[in-house]
RNA sequence: GGCGCGUUCGUCUAGGGGCCUAGGACGCUGGCCUCUCACGCCGGUAACACGGGUUCGAAUCCCGUACGCGCUACCA
């Protein structure tokens, strides 16, 4: 049977690293095998859904380049992939079990259950207190009816026997069951709970593997037992080790960014986004750690995932975003940098040299947030840096080698990289100054800072009139 | 409290009985290269949680302890 794999957001929010990673793991999962990828947002909780997360998640999933083949946008052979659209069915379901006696209807009150389960909390059975409304009798439950309580559905769990999976990360792992208590799978409003829809879906989705986060593991036994009951095999699992924070505990926003979004604004490009979190958690061998996303699905496996939890480490992807951007086509890096600078709201996105642009910045920068800062001299005026112009305000004969810097380039033929450079070294050479010392000036005269791009390609770029034009301003400028 | 999972350098990891005086990477750090920065190159730093077993031999297998994390919702 061919691979078929799900990634299951609810739309409480935006799409964090974790839920990304989880995304992640089953795209490749499904794509190693050939197999197909389905995106399905589960929301039955309509109290904590958010405006626009759908969407978001969404935008995100097609930033990073991850696409799922049936998914809510797209459709798909196995309709609804909105867990709201479906609703109905997982009530009729529920009800089934009842009827079946597979499941009962409790009528505790918030209150009861509570002062329940602080008393079973401390006995040998503490999932007892969920059993309480278990086997009540016809004419209680009449009662209750009568009285006009509200009655959630659980699960009749067997007393006896115990659950056994073989997780594909962790192995062998047993729960009693009458350790886990009758759990809910409808809600007093008639609205099915994650343990209901969720093992439905997957098999109605006709899900072969269950790959999600280890925080979903203890719910796994229950979910077995209900698509028992069902009459269907839960399918196989994998469960990923969480990402922790610098503190161990688990990512979240105050531990820094922790949206895809956030990263995209950071000026992160999705390459090393995704090869940086394929490597939380999995490893393809001792040695290789910088792979394409096309490499990434060639070797992924998830024998080799860790079951050990991992901690995020923001300079680690930064590092990796520095090699993937110098390691970027030209063209796609203008792609990349344009999209950043749209989304960005930078002036600088509809520049049409920014292209040419790219060769002076791919060796240097690390995040494309950084081009702005570092290369904005090549398409507005210099920068303002009061700390640079102190720096070659002290510089040793400074209107000296600006003078002579504006007269070899004034008569420089040709204009080009080489030739600026010859000229500029030879400035410096006749001067008796070094060159670390005599660049300096000129540097600040076309960029305004001390640390730029190449200053040759720089001036080749801005051209003779411009370069010029600068060299002349700064040394008006110190006098 | 109960149940479950986990534990190799600060961090991500390799390792699945002898190849390990534990390898790689990020970080930090010394140096080289160099028009600044960055890249690159050479070097340094630093780990098998602890205690018992099993075995000729354990980071690797088993048990226990400690610690961490997750779950323990009419949230997913």
């Amino acid at each position: 049977m061919s691979v078929r794999v799900r990634f299951c957001p609810s739309p409480t929010g935006y799409l964090h690293v974790g839920g990304v990673r989880t995304a992640l793991f089953n795209w490749l999962f499904a794509r190693h095998a050939g197999g197909v990828a389905v995106l399905r947002i589960e929301d039955t909780d309509l109290t904590r859904e958010a405006d626009g997360a759908i969407e978001q998640i969404q935008r995100s999933l097609d930033w990073l380049g991850l696409e799922f083949d049936e998914s809510p946008a797209k459709g798909g052979p196995n309709s609804p992939y909105l867990q709201s659209e479906r609703l109905a069915f997982y009530r009729e379901t529920a009800l089934d079990l009842v009827e079946r006696g597979l499941a009962y209807r409790c009528y505790q009150t918030a209150d009861e259950l509570a002062a329940a389960r602080t008393v079973a909390r401390e006995t040998d059975d503490p999932a007892s207190a969920t059993r309480l409304h278990r086997d009540l009798a016809t004419a209680e439950v009449r009662a209750f009816e009568a009285e006009g309580r509200p009655a959630v559905i659980r699960l009749r769990v067997p007393l006896e026997g115990a659950v056994t999976i073989t997780d594909l990360v962790r192995g062998e792992i047993t729960w009693e069951n009458r350790l886990l208590g009758d759990h809910v799978i409808c809600r007093a409003d008639g609205v099915a709970t994650y343990q209901l829809a969720n093992p439905l879906d997957d098999v109605l989705h006709g899900m072969t593997h269950v790959i999600r986060g280890e925080d979903l593991l203890p719910s796994t036994p229950r979910q077995v037992l209900l698509l028992e009951a069902l009459g269907h095999r839960y399918p196989i699992t994998a469960h990923l080790p969480m990402i922790l924070g610098p503190d161990r505990k688990r990512l979240s926003k105050r531990h820094g960014a922790a949206s895809v979004e956030e990263f995209r604004d950071a000026g992160y490009v999705p390459e090393s986004v995704i090869n940086y979190l394929a490597l939380v958690g999995w490893s393809f061998d001792d040695a290789t750690e910088i792979m394409t996303v096309d490499e990434l699905v060639e070797r992924f496996s998830i024998e080799r995932v860790n079951p050990a939890p991992g901690v995020f480490d923001h300079q680690k992807l930064a590092w990796m975003n520095g090699v993937h951007l110098r390691g970027l086509a030209p063209a796609r890096y203008e792609q990349a940098l344009r999209g950043y600078l749209i989304t960005s709201l930078s002036a600088l996105a509809t520049e049409p040299r920014l292209g040419e642009a790219v060769a002076l910045v791919q060796e240097k920068v690390a995040t494309l947030g950084e081009f702005e800062g570092f290369a904005g001299f090549l398409f507005r005026g210099v920068a303002d840096d009061p700390e640079a112009l102190a720096k070659v305000a002290a510089t040793e004969r400074v209107a000296e080698i600006l003078a002579a810097c504006a007269d070899a380039i004034a008569s420089l033929e040709p204009f080009t990289v080489e030739g600026v450079e010859l000229a500029l070294r030879n400035v410096c050479e006749e001067l008796g100054v070094k060159p670390r010392v005599g660049l300096l000036p000129p540097r600040v005269a076309v960029s305004g800072r001390t640390v730029s791009p190449g200053l040759f390609e720089s001036i080749v770029f801005l051209g003779r009139e411009e370069t010029i034009a600068r060299l002349v301003a700064l040394s008006r400028a110190i006098v």
